[in-house]
DNA sequence: TGTACATCAGTGAACGCGCGTTCACTGATGTAC
DNA sequence: TGTACATCAGTGAACGCGCGTTCACTGATGTAC
């Protein structure tokens, strides 16, 4: 979570100036291998190759794989949500929070990535099985859904929370629903589909 | 795919009638490990296990692991579409034909089982993966989208059929999202979300 | 009706493999005096 | 400024484990004559 070298207070060990570049270049390494390969071919032996280390080094810095995955999607995940906050915060282009259909844009443009999309299926699958990733997961949505309701309440100020809160939750369903029909998972993009799904979304957000 | 006991031609041995019902108690214990323990803890020994043989004598039935795998999603998800194609038919209730609404209020019916859910997030993680999967899915998604492709057009005859494809892929993108944003992988259930899910679902099938 | 034989059903042990984790260890770095 | 020592960075080999697959095998079943 920090750039500071030393998280006082926990077991882990304190790390030098040096430790907390190597630590970071880990978890790129094993966001890298995990995008790539899928959670279940990630082995640290791939990771600590990937980033140019010796297996057993990794555990100076993560005590498990299990540890290790945890703080990649963790990253990942704020990473996400703070492209996210961008697109919807009301400090983001007047173009954009004047224009609900181009914020819908940006959220589908980010899914031309495949690459991201496998890694947020992975997630899922991972969330619905594991108690510890379902509690990151939850808490990335729980934010996802509370920016776009803060859009929402933007749009229409006159919409009671619950409204605004039911139709966030709707769009972040739709959204992530897109995700697969869009990436080669469940369907291909067409251009008819995207112009649909467009219209939609920004009517959820103002309709 | 079929009940007859032999699939000439392929290099599978024929399978007598008694084998014919061990394949098939085979796919169940495999599917009940699989929905139960994920894809990465189903093991060919828990599966044996499950169906009360030996693990050696799964290969008389199934050579690979893989082979398995592909053949219990080929058949949960061929009577996933049977349901589908029951609740968005022309000869289904006439209740349901008339209300889109109901058709949607059974499909976020089926999302109740937390399991189907499990397995579906599965599914695509492992179509992301792996290319044979991959296929399986994307018709299942095809003809799933054709089911309501043809609804839509039953509503609206009028409209062309771009619009009702893409209307039919915009609905399956919000049915598949909500059921991360309702199975506590991404979300939970709320009335309010469930009201304006069907609400919007409907309004795609018949504008 | 009875026997021979092919085919299918099912066993059980062993295989090599890659995995995550452990551990005793050696270098490098920085701090205290 | 120089030395001692603690701490952190990094190595490398070994561990046990569970996995999917292979294989030689024995029973059971059904068909041909």
């Amino acid at each position: 979570m920090s750039d500071q070298p030393a998280p006082t207070g926990s077991g882990e060990p304190r790390l030098s100036r040096r430790g907390s570049i190597r630590r970071a270049s880990v978890l790129d390494a094993a966001e890298r291998v995990l995008v790539a390969k899928g959670n279940a071919d990630a082995s640290l032996r791939a990771i600590a190759a990937e980033a140019g280390m010796r297996m057993g080094h990794l555990q100076h810095y993560f005590a498990t794989r299990a540890d290790l995955v945890k703080a990649v999607l963790e990253r990942a995940l704020d990473r996400s949500l703070g492209r996210l906050a961008e697109a919807t915060g009301p400090q983001s282009l007047p173009a954009i929070t004047a224009d609900p259909a181009a914020v819908v844009t940006v959220l589908l443009a980010e899914q031309e990535d495949p690459q991201l999309v496998r890694l947020f299926v992975e997630v899922w699958a991972l969330a619905a099985r594991d108690e510890d990733i379902n509690a990151v997961v939850r808490e990335f949505y729980g934010r996802y859904v509370g920016h776009v309701e803060a859009f929402v309440q933007r749009q229409r100020p006159g919409w009671p929370a619950e409204t605004c809160r039911a139709r966030a939750e709707t769009f972040v369903a739709l959204v992530e629903g897109a995700s697969l029909m869009r990436s080669g998972i469940a369907g291909s993009r067409s251009a008819a589909m995207d112009a649909q799904l467009v219209q939609f979304a920004a009517e959820l957000l103002r309709g």
